[in-house]
DNA sequence: ACTGATACTGTAATTTTATACAGTATTTTG
DNA sequence: CAAAATACTGTATAAAATTACAGTATCAGT
């Protein structure tokens, strides 16, 4: 019942989204009114305190402009993931960067923490973090992350008919071959960037 | 005369950038007025109207906290670095990117498009951003950008005495030995980040 | 020494903005 | 089907905020 948008709030949401984007100022009433053509100043009121409710926003009393949202844009950092759990699951998120997504091409949806050097010889090495872009087009000689019985992994990708192989950037690696008639293989992404921090990397 | 700013001023634009920052809204003039002491809102009015005058800020007018900062948040990319030439002379910047140089820790001041593969096995590729951060205090071990006989090179950092070694992580390329007391080592910074940005890697 | 810029105090008018109250019509939910 | 929630109109008012005007003191540069 709750946290959950009918298609009016869901516009309202995303247009104070978009303004406070482009305007860098949270609106007044009466820009709201005059954007969706209400008649009334009330009629945005309204919507705020509903979205505010439903935790969409937070309202500031007696504070002109005083709208914040609460969904802080920036991507999740996914770290371990259980096998057999969907890769966002909440208990995966190890954490939070406030980061356009928009800074990779495409889009990134999330970060993946790496573990282990499989990638080595790629530049991609432990506790880096990936930008990954969620599809399930892929092209041979793109990292992507997969999910081999239930384990997700990153590799580079290679497809031979009715074989794929999940070929590792380092020699004490083996590639991972995945017979399609027999085995499932998941798609969770494509590698659209890499961010490493630390001082002195 | 105009876009340098007395200590005040800029300690007034610092305020005004970290108030933004952390409560998603512009101030208003009362606001800064309580936060810096001043007993009328007029003396908020006139500083803003200076930072607004030499392009630090912009004024909506008739608009309640219509305060935004001119200086685009974000990085400079530079490229290719003419020997002798200052790191950050305009002719050497690339682009930007609106990224948050606190995304580092420290805070980048910079990202430096990396040539060559010197740094392979650092995981450090041809064409890469390093997020830079403008310091002297480098320690052994450390990843920095430093100039020597005027060329910008990236490498780890150790000091032995009055002999500095920039060493490479590819077993293809060479220390380089600098001698301090007789050649000159001028520290661009310390790599504080990396980031590698593409479809597929 | 003069001039302009800086850095404020103090007061007040005007506009902007939030927000309360009283409604209506429609849709959703128990 | 009744009750509640949604999606508004319309009016009004108090509070918040901008902004003008009139000053004073200090400092930097010519």
């Amino acid at each position: 019942m709750d946290h959950v948008l009918t298609k009016r709030q869901a516009e309202i949401l995303a247009w104070l989204q978009e303004q406070m984007a482009m305007d860098g100022l949270p609106p007044t009433r009466m820009e709201l009114m005059r954007a969706f053509g209400f008649r009334s100043p009330n009629a945005a009121e309204s919507h705020l305190r509903t979205l505010a409710r439903k935790g969409f926003i937070e309202l500031q009393e007696g504070t002109a402009r005083g709208i914040r949202l609460r969904e802080r844009p920036g991507l999740s950092v996914v770290g371990r993931v259980a096998a057999g759990q969907p890769i966002l699951a909440e208990a995966h998120v190890e954490g939070r960067y406030s980061l356009d997504a928009h800074l990779f091409q495409p889009a990134a949806d999330y970060l993946l923490r790496v573990q282990g050097m499989s990638m080595r010889d790629a530049g991609i090495l432990d506790g880096d973090l990936l930008a990954v872009q969620r599809t399930q087009e892929v092209r041979d000689g793109q990292v992507v992350v997969a999910r081999v019985d239930g384990e997700v992994t990153v590799k580079r990708w290679r497809r031979e008919g009715d074989r794929v192989l999940l070929l590792p950037e380092n020699p004490d690696f083996s590639p991972i071959v995945v017979d399609l008639r027999r085995e499932v293989l998941a798609i969770e992404g494509v590698v659209v960037g890499l961010i490493r921090l630390g001082r002195g990397i």
